[in-house]
RNA sequence: GGGCCCGUAGCUCAGGUGGUUAGAGCGCGGUCCUGAUAAGACCGAGGUCGAUAGUUCGAGUCUAUCCGGGCCCA
């Protein structure tokens, strides 16, 4: 039978029980057993285990079990592969930190192979801190046996990954705009870049003269042009200037040609018409004006000749069988500056016309690749000018003044000046960065741009917008992936490159890598790990000709090894494998969920390989959810010290609370704020409304010794507010069910909030008084097992959202019956509902009559009438007529509700509600009409009779007795079920009372007797007064 | 600079397809009720629904622009 439950609750206490419980029972296990079952395919998103979980961790795994837990009860058997994303730079900069390693250099003497060591135990010391969270707030996910990213096994398919795309011609080398620390000679990740902008940063600032050599190539012919004429740019990096290939203009924007006096004589400089009178001055004379457009096309002599100066020249070049971008260098002889639009091009500063040097920059690298520009690199990586130029060997800074006086010497400078801006510097050296165009591997993406697209289209996502907004437009602007980084922990490229003939070859698998090897290389293959440094050492022979082939130096993008997964996890290396998972349903997934930040992660990365390999997406549903801001509303973050350390609120609140705050607080895709004060709030308005009501129905059901296998209630219930709130149960069900299917969590939460809500403060509030019924008639029978089969179906219900109370209440309600219920409610079925239960009208009409219960307490308040006295009668009147006919249905329960004897239905058309509402005040929400106090609100009113006769008055009296009664007995420390002796001596309306409803006042207290006079040793006694009456009271509990 | 999301009471949030008086919870003041409750009921204070313009007989809701916050990308 049931144990009693009390109304004092520790929910962390009870959900540390539950947790040793389903542990002690393998409940998890078993859920993930059943062959017949369908499977129900999760992948989860690799957390990065390089830093402690945080409550933004817990949101997305809340979401994630939700969803799972739900599907199982739906009797499915979902695969929910836990995972770690253990390789990248962040990795590498925590243990840089812990050694004290500053540069590459630094690191490589140290050892790559130690320091590789100290990578992966750093990732292993922080999940050990996930696997703990994870359990604790209730996320099953199988950590037993996880993929992780550091393993051989999933290396290998992200060799074959590779490999497909290699022979689908996908890969290049090409050219990428990096931000460069040229002390560290290290590129810096965005993330980097972001810790060290300083404001304020001098840089020098000069307007160049490009010359022109041929001006009716630009602008046009006619007389009266200078002689001497040039087109005027800007730039804060004059060191850059030797790289200049192109000018950038806008098309659509007003250029002039203007005519300005020097020491030389006339000359005529081009430059954006908005910009002439802060540039040039306003006294210079317009020659002529003309749209950008007409200078796109046009050349101009080149300011440095690089090729005479000893610096390779090279240019882009669209790669065979390529419609898009011309991505390829190669090498040229020589070249002619160009004139091209750009769309980057400002008129709020600088001359409206933009130096491009596409070794420089990741904007002028585009405009290299989209107008196939040359390309010259004259700058090595440690920031030393190279080649012959009279400022070769100095560092690119120091340069500046060299280039700068060149120019001036050669009349090529307008004005030079300071220009102030925030600028980028290293993090950790403080040195200013240089962008730099670095050669880099990509996967061309956007050759499958439409398949990408139209792959996204098949995922169904939420919230949709996503799906062709911010994701959709990423998509549409997608550029090719650069997947390569010079770095050490990660996934080495399988790319080896013939030292003779200079070829790549792409390594798909390990045995493809034994069976190439050069002979000194190839024992301990199988056992190789490979990582850097041991699989660099692994030399191949040349397919093409007899030379050694050498692996690149390069890892992969860590979101490379997150987005293989799909196929990685179950080391698939060929077509067969992954038609094995396919077939198997472990490809693609019906689920996923992660925040918003992973549209340019996670969801990118996996939607761009099964595009490319799988041509599906992995996919089908996506929860993509937003931020977790702090009370605030900023973003969490460790240098605002604002970040909700789990633990705390887990420890206070538990894991339940801070699910269904996650679940119900807002709409999952929304950032949301956190905080352990909202957190409680849920705790005290729905965990312990349900609580209550669970604690209430056990201390009932002990004192009656109820059993739902024994007692059945009627077949059909006796009371109206049964069959009300089991027909509000059924649509519950479906509701919920139809919100779990639809990826709604939130939406099915908040109905079962509403839910918990009518049950506790209607339904047990209206129903007390027939479970305090002495006898076990069939009205009472009714109420348990409507009660009853309320809590069993709410427990399971919520068992996805709330595992732990719903685990604790379902072990309690139905595990304590014999042989009933599964081993766990997250075994059991979820709940089906009986349609034919659902009943519209009534549950109208009981909402009716909350309304009009809400109205009658006005007026009773209104007229200073407390419930406790009855009254004569009460006349409603409803909204529309037609709500008018659910009155007869609730009559019964406003009489008892309010206390008043008849209700009486006011018709439309009958002037009284015309009158009151006549006689209200400006607010129109109350009248008095001689005896009548009305309430009134939005077409529904209530008014009532106030004449209190002498009798009503008595009984008003009897209740007031009772409540005080009442009062003491709980004062005395009795019991709810105690009888009791009634002692009291007072004047002779009070005995008139109780003479009159004497067995009223004994049947309510459970008083044996009523005694007049003064009360027996050892009975409680107070002095009360009771409409201006001294009277004296005493109980005393019986044996 | 581009894209996306958000902006409703002091706080957290609801408010299909435009339509009576814009709601709930928490918090605050008051009253009541209590034989489950850390609860509940009723009243009150608290809203130019971010701003402006437009469409419309009618806009929190639709359109445009702007402002503020957030995220992602330059």
């Amino acid at each position: 039978m049931f144990s009693k439950v009390s109304s004092r609750v520790s929910f962390p206490d009870m959900e540390r029980e539950v947790l040793q419980y389903w542990k002690e029972h393998d409940i998890f296990e078993k859920s993930e057993q059943g062959e017949d079952k369908a499977l129900f395919m999760f992948y989860e998103g690799p957390p990065t285990a390089n830093g402690s979980p945080g409550i933004h961790h817990v949101l997305a795994r809340a979401f994630k079990d939700v969803i799972c837990r739900y599907k199982t009860m739906k009797g499915f058997r979902p695969l929910r592969k836990g995972g770690w994303d253990t390789h990248g730079l962040p990795v590498e900069l925590e243990v840089e930190r812990q050694l004290g390693l500053t540069s590459k250099r630094q690191i490589e003497e140290y050892g790559i192979a130690e320091f590789n060591e100290k990578c992966r135990e750093s990732v292993f010391k922080y999940v050990r801190e996930w696997e703990d969270l994870t359990d604790r707030i209730g996320y099953w996910v199988d950590m037993k046996d996880p993929y992780v990213t550091l393993h051989n096994s999933y290396i290998e398919t992200g060799w074959w990954i590779l490999k497909e795309m290699w022979e689908k011609g996908l890969i290049y080398k090409g050219m990428k705009g990096t931000p460069h620390c040229p002390r560290c000679v290290s590129s810096l990740s965005s993330h980097e870049v972001a810790l060290g902008y300083q404001e304020n940063v001098p840089d020098p600032s000069v307007y160049v003269k490009f010359p022109v050599e041929d001006a009716t190539g630009l602008v046009g012919e006619g007389d009266g042009l200078p002689e001497k004429l040039y087109l005027l740019a800007w730039t804060t990096t004059p060191w850059t200037l030797p790289g200049n290939t192109a000018l950038a203009v806008d098309p659509q924007a007003d250029y002039s040609l203007v005519e300005v006096e020097t020491d030389e004589g006339t000359e005529g400089l081009i430059l954006a018409d908005a910009l002439v009178d802060s540039v040039v001055g306003e006294s210079c004379r317009r020659v002529r004006s003309f749209k950008g457009a007409e200078l796109v096309g046009g050349s101009y002599g080149k300011l440095y000749d690089a090729a005479a100066n000893g610096v390779e020249v090279f240019r882009f070049v669209r790669p065979e069988g390529s419609t898009g971008e011309a991505t390829m260098l190669e090498p040229v002889d020589d070249f002619t500056p160009a004139v091209i639009k750009g769309d980057f091009v400002s008129l709020d500063e600088g001359t409206g016309i933009v130096h491009i040097a596409p070794a420089f920059g990741d904007e002028d690298l585009s405009a290299g690749r989209g107008d196939a520009l040359a390309f010259v690199q004259q700058v090595d990586l440690q920031g030393v000018i190279t080649g012959n130029f009279p400022f070769a060997g100095k560092f690119v800074k120091d340069a500046d003044k060299d280039i700068m006086a060149d120019l001036e010497e050669r009349g090529l400078l307008h004005r030079r000046g300071i220009y102030r801006h925030t600028y980028p510097f290293c993090w950790r050296c403080k040195t200013p960065l240089l962008y730099y165009a670095k050669e880099s591997w990509y996967i061309r993406t956007t050759a499958m741009k439409e398949q990408l697209i139209a792959n996204n289209r098949k995922i169904n996502w939420h919230p949709e917008y996503i799906k062709e907004g911010r994701f959709g437009e990423w998509l549409r602007n997608g550029v090719d992936w650069a997947i390569s980084r010079e770095r050490y922990w990660g996934t080495p490229i399988p790319f080896w490159q013939c030292e003779s003939c200079e070829k790549y070859h792409c390594v798909g698998n390990v045995a493809e890598l034994k069976r190439m090897a050069t002979s000194e290389c190839r024992d301990g293959i199988d056992t190789l790990d490979l990582h850097r440094p041991y699989v660099d050492k692994v030399t191949i022979e040349c397919p093409d000709c007899d030379g050694v082939m050498r692996r690149v130096p390069e890892v992969m993008d860590a979101w490379f090894d997150s987005g293989a997964m799909p196929v990685a996890q179950w080391n698939v290396t060929s077509r067969e494998d992954l038609e094995a998972i396919r077939r198997n349903g472990l490809f693609p997934a019906e689920y996923i969920s992660e925040a918003v930040d992973q549209t340019r992660g996670w969801f990118y990365s996996l939607l761009a390989i099964s595009t490319l390999v799988m041509g599906q997406p992995s996919y089908e549903n996506v929860i993509c959810l937003g931020l977790i801001l702090d009370e605030k509303g900023r973003k969490m973050s460790k240098s605002l010290g604002n970040i909700v350390n789990p633990w705390e609120v887990l420890d206070a609140q538990g894991a339940d609370a801070i699910r269904w705050y996650l679940f119900t607080a807002g709409q999952p895709g929304d950032s949301r704020r956190f905080s352990q004060r909202l957190v409680n709030e849920v705790v005290r308005r729905f965990m312990l409304t349900l609580w209550n009501v669970y604690s209430f129905f056990t201390t009932y059901a002990e004192i009656d010794g109820y059993n739902p296998k024994e007692q059945h209630g009627p077949a059909e219930p006796t009371s109206e507010l049964d069959r009300w709130i089991l027909s509000e149960m059924n649509q519950l069900v479906l509701q919920v069910d139809e919100a779990l299917d639809g990826y709604e969590p939130t939406n099915g939460g908040r109905r079962i909030q509403e839910f918990v809500d009518l049950l506790s403060n209607w339904y047990v509030r209206r129903s007390r008084r027939r479970f305090w019924k002495s006898e076990n008639d069939e009205d009472k029978l009714s109420a348990y097992s409507t009660l009853y089969a309320c809590l069993v179906t709410l427990c399971r219900l919520m068992a996805p959202y709330t595992p732990f109370v719903a685990e604790s209440m379902y072990q309690n309600l139905v595990r304590s019956l014999d042989g009933e219920g599964a081993e766990s409610v997250h075994l059991d079925d979820f709940p089906t509902a009986d349609v034919s239960r659902i009943d519209e009208p009534l549950m109208e009409a009981t909402r009716l009559a909350m309304k009009l219960s809400s109205l009658g307490r006005d007026a009773r308040s209104r007229a200073g009438k407390k419930v406790r006295l009855p009254l004569s009668r009460a006349l409603v009147r409803t909204r529309d007529a037609s709500e008018g006919m659910h009155v007869g249905r609730i009559v019964a329960q406003l009489r008892e509700e309010l206390n008043i004897k008849e209700i009486e239905l006011v018709q439309h058309g009958d002037p009284l509600y015309e009158t009151a509402l006549a006689a209200s005040g400006r607010k129109k929400r109350a009248a008095k009409l001689g005896d009548l106090q009305a309430a009134l609100d939005g077409g529904y009113m209530v008014a009532i009779d106030t004449a209190v006769t002498p009798e009503l008055a008595q009984e008003g009296m009897a209740r007031e007795l009772v409540h005080r009664i009442q009062n003491m007995r709980r004062a005395a420390g009795f019991e709810v079920t105690d009888r009791i002796f009634l002692y009291f001596e007072g004047p002779a309306e009070v005995r008139q009372v109780v003479a009159t409803f004497g067995d009223y006042v004994r049947v309510e207290t459970l008083a044996e007797a009523i005694r007049q006079g003064e009360a027996e040793e050892g009975a409680h006694v107070e002095s009360h007064k009771l409409e201006g009456m001294e009277l004296t009271l005493g109980v005393r509990r019986v044996g």
